[in-house]
DNA sequence: AAGGTATTTAACCATCCGGTTGAATATGAG
DNA sequence: CTCATATTCAACCGGATGGTTAAATACCTT
């Protein structure tokens, strides 16, 4: 249901466990070992999360003998920021937009009527 | 479980539906069974979006005689973009170092080995 | 070949999620 | 009061999700 690429991504960074995983991949590469250190979830549960956020794009694999680190794409991070700021931009233009209608509004003369449709 | 702002947003916005119901709203203000329309889901399950949404703070409801409109609250949006803008940037100041690094590590003569420890 | 370390896969479980239908609530119109 | 409209609540269902334990795989070391 959820195959498109900005839903996993959302969904991904959904959970505050993945969202902490980003944030220490931010600071450099890390194995799995190391990023379940932290946490008491089992090193498999961290090993799920980790492929949640692949499958993503978020991040990505190497090898390096039985290590294989993660890696994080920033790339990605542009899809969502679009996004948002799209329709953030739309909303806060109308809302602009019905502000300065308030504002003329309220410029008239408070004597008439509230404009209800003047017709001609 | 994830019951933190951040977690509320990003997962309500982890459904396509979702994500098209707050791009109907950027537009302007809808109620509960215009914004069901266009989908082939009751309005019943829209409602239950919305409910999502709200928890999240992305939308506000008023009351107009029966009707419910729906309104976005655009500036959840930040919490979002400031999130994203920071891990996105420490990434790629991480990435910006490395490169220049290897750049570095570029320029001095190849006739030397790769300097890895040049034992024996 | 044998053993250790790192990681994934498999099977299972409880809970959550998006959807349904059916009944309840709230408000306005006759 | 009664009816119609708009919305929500309640109960249920199937599939996804986050977690577990146990076993398998991959690679290095000896």
């Amino acid at each position: 249901m959820t195959d498109d690429r900005l839903s996993l991504v959302f969904s991904a960074l959904a959970d505050p466990t993945r969202r902490d995983i980003v944030a220490r991949l931010a600071t450099g590469d890390a194995t799995v070992n190391e990023l379940a250190e932290p946490y008491e979830v089992t090193v498999q549960a961290v090993s799920k999360h980790i492929k949640v956020l692949q499958d993503a794009g978020l991040v990505s694999r190497s090898r390096e003998a039985q290590r294989r680190p993660c890696h994080l794409e920033a790339e990605v991070f542009d899809l969502m920021t679009k996004w948002i700021e799209r329709y953030r931009r739309e909303a806060e233009d109308r809302f602009r937009r019905l502000d300065a209608l308030l504002e003329q509004l309220d410029a008239r003369p408070t004597t008439e009527p509230p404009a209800k449709e003047a017709a001609s």
